[in-house]
DNA sequence: TACTGTGGCCGTGGGA
DNA sequence: TCCCACGGCCAC
């Protein structure tokens, strides 16, 4: 590492490397406690905290509070530092400031103030599996803890997965329960309590049952009890989801009910439930016991010791999911002067701005202020082609907007520092470093990398999205525009250069090309060397890589197209083609046309198909799984008007949650747990013609691709259809109209 | 002050 | 019947 670059980490990783702590709070009026874990136990600590906001000038009069105030150097707007003489104090100022729409920047959080202010972060030094972790998960009669009859059956809690004790209410009171639980924490002293849905669940329920026994949930390091926070919200990928936030003393909570929704990026789990979570990530124990929800109470009664050894398999399973969604949210926390709850519920945008702001304040310098939001251009896309495709070969560029901003030095206008573009650098240069120790190392050394590299990859992939966050300090949309803008001159100057190599571009999409080779270039060597002599052509920094081959393409529609592995497997991508919404009979005909369309040979007639489903849907033989879709309950569900059959059906649901559907015969849509063979054939038989429309690129004529999806209603006589002989003309087959 | 970005497809339902 | 705005979800 260059002195330079030396001097950068330490703006991007905080001066101060201490290792060790796991958990910073805030301690009395002017003073914070800060816990380290060492080789026998964890150790407290108390140091002095001054807590701060930085403001404007022009507001410096009119502070409620005395403040003692510095003069930051630069142009930045908040340019003056107040340093309040207590806790109280700094609340005061910042409850004015917010009402009276003043700018300024600080944060909520003691704790993070003095992250800042120290240039210190938790987890330094110690890895994922240093840190003690603890499980819980209760089986209860009922969701509700407030009804007649409802009591904590049974409380399971782990470390790390290991040492499963459980707490059985037939040999303790509900009270001693929750007294047992209690004691085995602060025995075990975790850094983080983890659960499945435990914010919506587990804990609500458990301080309901302990009031009624005048108890609370002393879980806290000091001994205070778990505090309720109101509704906050975590942030997976584009989606905001509520929540009901609570807080522990001295220790994080992470639930794994969110984590696995932001670990899900791809969108592959149809379900964030935990025992379909595990299975469908090939996660599941094979000796696994498993009680339905709604056989618990009858399993307590009869089968006691089976639900026993299902409750310590989900605690088991919650182990499961942490370590493998957790570990990128504890290495940002190393880098990030705030907690690991915070960062694991926390967006993007904010974590730059940690980073900006810490860079700033521990050079004394001052802060600007967000430019006003205005919309700019995105990624070039183009559908060239649409059809079938044989042989594909798909090239992108490397990391295309982190490589652009480093290239051509693109930073906010405001950053008087310099500081974004060197951040930025450090951070891929310790990535490719991570991703190298990664790949030679095993085990638990590989996991840690691992863990290093992608919650790198997360804040690299941030820092261009941040010039265009309308709440972030130091945006700058015309910084933004110039990172598109140049990703689109580079990537159309890609496809002409395919182009003129003979190759035909089927799609561009931002920073990738699919296309068809020319006839001489056929294999893996011949196809990278075809895709390194365009990258030569580029500008030093901008590297274009082979990114894949396949057999076969269906280009249907922008965003819309299917893939044909040379191992045979099928993928499909895009909105019209999967979607967490669509019927799984609808899913499933799509997988299977698309195969018989990639292979003609291997996989039949699709007009045979159609016809085949078709049918079934007449005679009514799919099944609620088949004819129910999954909808997600949002804030417009029960507002807008394109959603009011879902909102009748779903009435008093949660935000956040993901519930089954279907349409009923009367155009009702109802809960697919209340199905009734009821399904409305119309609705289903117009649903399949409007997947079949998909289709329709890859037919030369309408005539054919009338001919091998004809519109079926209730009424057509399939017997005749099937007999059609495809020479004839469209309107023979439209038999109902 | 606990909201990274744009581009695009498709379904819903209101209104012309 | 067509057009349009909007919401959800997806690709990148």
């Amino acid at each position: 590492m260059t002195e330079q670059e030396a001097e950068y980490a330490g703006d991007l990783f905080g001066v101060d490397p201490t290792p060790g702590i796991v958990a910073v709070e805030r301690a009395g009026d002017r003073g914070i406690r800060i816990y380290h874990r060492t080789h026998d136990g964890v150790r407290e600590q108390l140091v002095e905290f001054t807590p701060w906001l930085v403001v404007d000038a022009e507001t410096v009069p009119n502070l409620p509070r005395q403040m003692s105030t510095t003069l930051l150097d630069g142009d930045g707007r908040l340019r003056v530092r107040c340093d309040a003489p207590n806790w109280a104090a700094w609340l005061d100022v910042y409850r004015w400031l917010r009402e009276a729409g003043r700018p300024f920047a600080t944060f909520t959080s003691a704790a993070d103030q003095y992250l800042v202010d120290s240039g210190r972060g938790l987890f330094r030094g110690i890895s994922f599996d240093t840190v003690v972790r603890a499980q819980i998960d209760i089986e209860t009669l009922g969701l509700d803890p407030t009804v007649e009859g409802a009591r904590i059956l049974l409380v399971t809690a782990a470390i790390n997965g290991e040492s499963a004790i459980v707490f059985r209410g037939d040999e303790l009171s509900e009270p001693d329960m929750i007294r047992a639980l209690t004691a085995w924490l602060q025995s075990n002293d975790p850094d983080v309590i983890e659960g499945h849905n435990i914010f919506n669940f587990d804990l609500p329920y458990l301080i309901e049952r302990a009031r009624r026994y005048h108890l609370e949930l002393e879980w806290g390091r000091d001994g205070s009890p778990v505090r309720v926070g109101g509704e906050q919200r975590f942030k997976a990928g584009a989606r905001s989801i509520p929540y009901n936030a609570a807080r522990i003393y001295g220790r994080h909570l992470v639930d794994t009910y969110q984590q696995i929704q932001r670990y899900d990026t791809a969108g592959q789990l149809s379900s964030y439930a935990l025992k379909p979570a595990i299975r469908a990530l090939g996660l599941a124990r094979h000796d696994r016991t498993y009680v339905a929800g709604v056989d618990i109470t009858a399993a307590w009664d009869h089968d006691r010791e089976r639900l026993i050894h299902y409750a310590i398999d989900d605690v088991l399973d919650v182990n499961v999911l942490s370590e493998l969604a957790l570990p990128t949210e504890f290495y940002q926390t190393r880098i990030l002067p705030r907690g690991l709850q915070s960062v694991a519920t926390g967006g993007p945008g904010e974590k730059i701005n940690d980073l900006m702001l810490r860079a700033y304040l521990s050079r004394g310098y001052s802060i600007p202020t967000p430019g006003p939001p205005r919309g700019y251009p995105g990624g070039y896309t183009e559908l060239r082609r649409t059809g079938r495709f044989s042989p594909v070969v798909k090239c992108d560029i490397e990391s295309l907007y982190p490589s652009i901003m480093l290239v051509d030095d693109i930073r906010p206008a405001s950053d008087e520092l310099g500081m974004f573009v060197p951040m930025l650098g450090v951070l891929t240069k310790r990535r490719l470093q991570a991703k190298r120790r990664e790949q030679q190392s095993t085990g638990h050394d590989r996991a840690q990398w691992r863990g290093i590299q992608t919650s790198f990859k997360v804040l690299i992939n941030s820092f261009y999205g941040y010039l265009g966050y309308s709440r972030g300090y130091f945006n700058d949309y015309d910084a933004a525009e110039r990172v598109t803008l140049r990703g689109q001159d580079l990537i159309q100057n890609i496809v002409v250069q395919l182009e003129s190599n003979g190759s035909r571009a089927i799609e561009v999409d931002t920073d990738g090309v699919f296309f068809e080779p020319p006839a001489d270039v056929r294999t893996l060597a011949s196809e990278e060397a075809l895709v390194a002599r365009v990258s030569e052509t580029l500008p030093t920094g901008i590297n274009l890589a082979h990114d894949g081959r396949f057999l076969g393409m269906l280009s249907l529609r922008l965003k819309n197209y299917a893939l044909l592995g040379y191992d045979g497997t099928v993928t499909l991508k895009g909105s019209g083609l999967r979607s967490r919404r669509e019927e799984r009979f609808l899913g499933q005909f799509l997988h299977d046309e698309v195969a018989r369309h990639l292979a003609p040979d291997q996989f039949g007639d699709p007009r045979q198909a159609y016809l085949d489903l078709a049918e079934r849907i007449i005679d009514g033989r799919l099944g609620v799984d088949d004819v129910s879709r999954i909808e997600t309950i949002t804030d417009q569900t029960f507002i807008s008007p394109a959603t009011r059959r879902l909102a009748e059906a779903v009435h008093g649901e949660r935000i956040g949650e993901r519930v089954a559907v279907y349409e009923r015969a009367d155009g009702s849509l109802a809960r697919a747990s209340a199905f009734d063979d009821d399904a409305n054939s119309s609705y289903l038989l117009r649903r399949l013609r409007d997947f079949a429309e998909r289709f329709r690129p890859l037919y030369a004529t309408d005539q054919e691709f009338h001919y091998t999806f004809p519109i079926v209603t209730q009424r057509t006589d399939l017997a005749t259809l099937r007999a059609a002989r495809p020479t004839s003309q469209l309107t023979l087959f439209d038999l109902t109209n």
